[in-house]
DNA sequence: CTGAAAGCGCTTACAG
DNA sequence: CTGAAAGCGCTTACAG
């Protein structure tokens, strides 16, 4: 009694960090103080609120390793993002640490750069995380090689927007099917000649959209390579709104323009069509412009901007879903590519050609 | 050896998952590998790659909690978030991210609920993070207890974006200038009367900028509640941008309209500055508008949005260097608040009363 | 309720 | 290089 009664009027107490330090400062068994801790029953109401008091007052917790160690699951979750900065990338990234977290999973959350993905996943392996999802466009190759390790492991994993990974399982955004939707939006207007603003490399998001592009234009059989022309080469992409703006002054000094301009996203389509508009080219009297993830600003220029909706809440919630099964099922089960339809949302910036 | 073959062969080996296991698949002793895994001298070249070679076949990774049972440090820290929706609040989180990685340490992220937060302390406590950042505005109540708590186990801790807290360090933009800055950019254009778009509530960031403009006004001797007035309570806050075009519909039906308009942040003052445009009014020939945050949209409207920068960098290479010595030096310190000066950006949208 | 013991997966001396 | 042992902080029977 009088010994507690010293810790607490100290002024620098010692540091509790261990169940037995905690048990001698309560007074009770280390045993004891354990099933406290655990909510086990056929203990006294007092031991209970003695035990509850002393947390209070130490601030003690449990250390986690050892309860890990002796087998109590981690529900962990590692979560490799691309990047911080894309911001429907960070949407699905919060809305599925709050479904995870409801469901009592912490999530480890660390940024997957080229080439130094490999550290990433084994330090995830090593805090023996129950599932590792990955968010963003990776390279396929590099990404297919953890697919192999983390089956190898017996772990599940999940790519939110990277389909096509050997062994891998996905949800992501049907974007051949979007950009065919914008297309046949714009055919359907009367253009017949795009500037494709943006969508260029060799990422499998870059190829799948190239490939709704073609779909739609042979549809009218019009040839990818005739109807559409890009100038991405002559500009560095840094920050996207400028980006649009330079796009958009080449563009502008061709001879023969196209009508209607199909962006990467909304903030190069934004930046395109300020630029466009400073030049004197009204939208969308003269030419047409879309973007794409749907975004708040969309509804914030004038005109509206036509963009594709990347429905991240269906994405996040059917990846939830199976990620949580697959846990529960303690086994990365066979590979599935789930499919989301994404949703044209036509506004203002394009219009007959 | 014959052992060693059925397992590789094996179309489902059996998952190894301790040394001791690892120990027996590659035919070496615990000890040995334990050495070879941590670097240690005196090992054979081939020794060494037997091992190597084994880590590769099978995905091994040594037991992180086991490894920090023993006494290796965590080499993590804990990271609070208001939330992953706002922009600058997420650029934050990315830059400090990267500095901590860079000195070896991995962030484990949590977005702190008011009322919950207890809950994520603790699970930071557990997992023996060696020090924990908040990033955001908290209510000062709550987030005091909190320090009381660290402060007690010895843990270093730092505010980024929130002074104010007894007993905390922090970090933070110097609000109050910041709009004082704003305001003295204004009233030098003539203005005198002042709508203000979303600044309400008890927040401390918040009281800090209604300080900075009560700051400014005295110097012309006017005084804040008669130079400004808000509906904020009229409308609900949602999207911003909505919010800042609900806001200026509503200010402009008022028969004495403020002539210049000071936004809690870019989202709100381009949606206010939308709807005034779309009401008739020109920006900034009838009235003025200025944003908060400087992000890159600033330079996209038509006239480009006056702005405060947060200078993020510098917050943030600040923060990560204080936080980085209290961990070396394994104490959380005396409480400390560094102030960061803010950059006002004038653009277009602000012109002559 | 207490107390002693075993064991989770590691590392680190220590003797061979 | 091997092998046996101790110990990190827990939980969980087990006997009292």
């Amino acid at each position: 009694m009088l010994q507690t009664r010293e810790r607490k009027t100290s002024s620098t107490p010692a540091v509790i960090t261990s169940t037995a330090d905690f048990a001698r400062y309560v007074g009770l068994a280390r045993t004891t103080v354990s099933r406290v801790l655990n909510g086990q029953p056929g203990l006294k109401r007092k031991t209970i609120e003695r035990v509850q008091k002393a947390m209070a007052e130490t601030g003690f917790t449990p250390n986690a390793y050892a309860l890990h160690l002796k087998g109590k699951r981690t529900a962990m979750v590692g979560i490799c993002m691309e990047n911080l900065l894309t911001p429907p990338a960070v949407r699905k990234l919060a809305a599925l640490q709050r479904n995870l977290r409801d469901q009592g999973f912490t999530s480890l959350i660390e940024v997957f750069e080229p080439g130094a993905g490999r550290k990433v996943v084994r330090h995830f392996q090593s805090m023996r995380v129950e599932a590792i999802v990955f968010i963003g466009q990776f390279d396929v190759n590099e990404v297919a090689s953890h697919v192999a390790d983390l089956a190898a492991q017996n772990l599940p994993h999940l790519f939110i927007d990277l389909a096509g990974v050997p062994g891998g399982t996905s949800v992501s955004l049907d974007r051949r099917q979007a950009m065919a939707d914008v297309m046949h939006h714009l055919l359907g207007l009367g253009h017949r000649s795009f500037g494709l603003l943006g969508i260029s490399g060799t990422m499998r998001s870059t190829l799948d959209r190239l490939a709704g592009i073609e779909d739609a234009l042979a549809s009218v059989n019009l040839h990818i390579a005739d109807a559409t022309r890009s100038l991405d080469h002559l500009h560095v992409r840094a920050n996207d709104f400028e980006y649009g703006r330079l796009l958009a002054r080449s563009f502008a000094q061709l001879k023969e323009r196209p009508t209607a301009f199909v962006a990467m996203n909304d903030e190069i389509a934004i930046g395109a069509m300020h630029a466009f508009q400073d030049l004197g080219f009204s939208v969308p009297e003269q030419l047409s412009v879309t973007g794409f993830n749907n975004q708040d600003i969309c509804e914030m220029t004038t005109p509206g901007l036509t963009s594709v909706d990347q429905e991240i809440e269906e994405t996040v919630r059917t990846a939830s879903e199976l990620i949580l099964t697959r846990i529960g099922k303690g086994s990365p089960g066979r590979a599935v590519s789930r499919t989301i339809r994404p949703r044209l949302v036509v506004r203002g910036s394009t219009g007959a050609a």
